[in-house]
DNA sequence: CCGCCGTTATAACGGCGCTATACGACGATC
DNA sequence: GATCGTCGTATAGCGCCGTTATAACGGCGG
């Protein structure tokens, strides 16, 4: 029997049909990034016709969000494959790590997961990715180690080493470039401290 | 007499064809960013036709980064209209929040300038701008105020900065979020001292 | 006055996202 | 077992895009 994706729609159940849909998507935007990813293109890898497409996603923003939801997914995969440190602040410096290995790894998953031209309202899958990096802090907290509140501290934390991981997608500075560390270490040193104080 | 822009192309002379098709970019570019930025579209506002666009500026791609020129044209001036203070790492956070402000006000301007989808190598203008940062974090060195080799802490203050702005450019948080402030601080804590040490 | 060349215009090509319309298969109904 | 609705898929086409082959205009040197 042939593989699934040279059978026709027809032969194949629409479940099918969406997930070859979704795999030519995924590999369209590995290999050629957004701008590599066109509806046509992706039929004729995923041997369906446009309106298929249209009537299992709507549009190509909403096929494009599932897309993203599956980024996520494996963005997750990345940080749940490996355990990390039992201390609350080593723990976050090896997220850190992780989340600039993801980016690195999908340069053009991760631009469409947070750099959409088009912008969109975060998904659930990417809200709930934001949320577990919100409890590695509050972890931080509960141990008496977070020296801001829970939320700015989160907010600050991903704004920093966004900035390492875009600009680095970006080119402009190689994997190992000493500011990554810099950027995370100081990130660290200024929110966390070294000693549990307990406020009260 | 009526406007330039309203002129066509055979009645106005080179120099001002180009100026009114980078001004009609200009245009487009603020009003839906960089996917509203069609050569149709802006061929019918300058009142010109596409072979001209082409005649002047080779591709797109090309009259894209003449644009990006102007917008860090722009973008120096948000530095030298107004004096930062003496003092220089307080020169640095002045021109933290230049930056930022900058991001908010112009964010499709921003976004091309630093998260184009097509990736291309830096244009002078690009290069000139990240020299004036390097030379602010050079005074802070020679003041024997900085904690990191400076090519290093340069590039960590702009992707942290970096990070900030596009987040805020993204909506992922208001303007005067705390975490800016703490990534902006953070940095600055950490890689700077407030007293001069010489080491030799 | 002629011819050249820089500049601009006409018209078209191929590809894009998207859709009006129609056709096939399958389950429910009688 | 025939009929009908519904769901999934296909054909063909619209209007837009970036781009270009070709030609026409117009000022300038001969």
């Amino acid at each position: 029997m042939p593989a699934t994706a040279t059978l026709r729609a027809r032969d194949r159940g629409p479940a099918a049909t969406r997930r070859a849909i979704l795999a030519a998507a995924e590999t369209l935007l590995a290999r050629g990034g957004e701008a590599g990813l066109s509806i046509r293109e992706l039929c004729a890898r995923a041997s369906v016709t446009p309106p298929t497409v249209y009537h299992h996603f709507g549009d190509k923003g909403a096929l494009v969000d599932r897309l993203v939801d599956e980024c996520f997914a494996e963005f997750d995969r990345t940080f749940t494959r490996r355990r990390p440190p039992a201390d609350p602040v080593e723990a976050l410096r090896w997220g850190f790590a992780r989340y600039v290995e993801y980016g690195l790894a999908h340069p053009a998953h991760y631009r469409l997961m947070f750099q959409r031209s088009t912008a969109r309202r975060p998904t659930a899958a990417a809200l709930a990715s934001y949320d577990r990096l919100r409890r590695r802090v509050a972890a931080i907290d509960a141990a008496g180690r977070l020296t801001a509140a829970v939320e700015d501290a989160t907010a600050a934390f991903w704004s920093a080493v966004h900035g390492v991981t875009s600009l680095l997608i970006a080119g402009f500075w190689k994997p190992g470039a000493p500011a990554v560390a810099l950027v995370c270490d100081a990130m660290i040193a200024q929110l966390t401290r070294k000693e549990a104080i307990h406020v009260r």
